[in-house]
DNA sequence: GCGTGATACGTAGCGTTGCTACCTATAGTC
DNA sequence: GACTATAGGTAGCAACGCTACGTATCACGC
């Protein structure tokens, strides 16, 4: 997978993993590459910064906790997060039909 | 539609759009608009530079011609770009059934 | 002749954002 | 003692689409 695909969407990926609950940054790691079969493999220098930026963007809020001496910081939705959620969702949808249908639909002729 | 979000994509989608024949930049970005119904309408400032890009690239050549006293520069994909346009529409392929699978799936138990 | 809109090309500079590369620390296993 | 998995983090970079401009021609209304 190209790497700047992914730019615009992460937002989603992550606010989508989650909606089943709350989670620590390297379970969301784990969870998006399970969920993906191995495709969406992240390095952690992308996901921290990013649930730093949702939280303080009010999306999701962190709590400290120590579980088997190590410390987590597990993040869950707020009410703006899930919404956001959803506003994403269908932005995603828009989007991926939009693309697909520039891509791959049959050849524009052009006019000349 | 998010801005961000078309990061990454938009070079398929040019080359799609001179898959049908030769285009002049203007053009192209009137294809896009009318083939998605209006809901990819991109500045200038994001498709001349894009062609650039392209060009130098080797994936596309420019050439100007005079239409009506107005100065067009005509883009055709190379045989570079066709090649690239079949490799992108694999990642686009593969991209959003990733990104769908992630984002549209049932939500995930926590293992909590 | 003048203003306005469509056509057509372009650049400078910005902001966002994911990535690479690196660092710290604990627990368990060999 | 070394290594791996788990768990967190930062600094700095590069890519790229966008905003805001600027230039020019042609057609049209007035």
């Amino acid at each position: 997978m190209r790497a700047e695909e992914l730019k615009g969407h992460l937002d989603a990926l992550l606010l989508a993993a989650l909606e089943g609950g709350p989670r620590h940054g390297y379970a969301v790691i784990e969870a998006l590459r399970q969920n993906t079969g191995g495709r969406l493999d992240l390095p952690t220098g992308t996901i921290y910064p990013a649930l730093r930026r949702l939280e303080q963007a009010g999306l999701i809020t962190g709590a400290w906790s120590v579980v088997g001496g190590r410390r987590r910081r597990e993040y869950r939705l707020t009410a703006a997060g899930t919404r956001a959620l959803s506003g994403r969702r269908a932005d995603w949808r828009d989007f991926s039909a939009t693309v697909s249908a520039a891509l791959e639909g049959r050849p524009w002729p052009s006019p000349a």
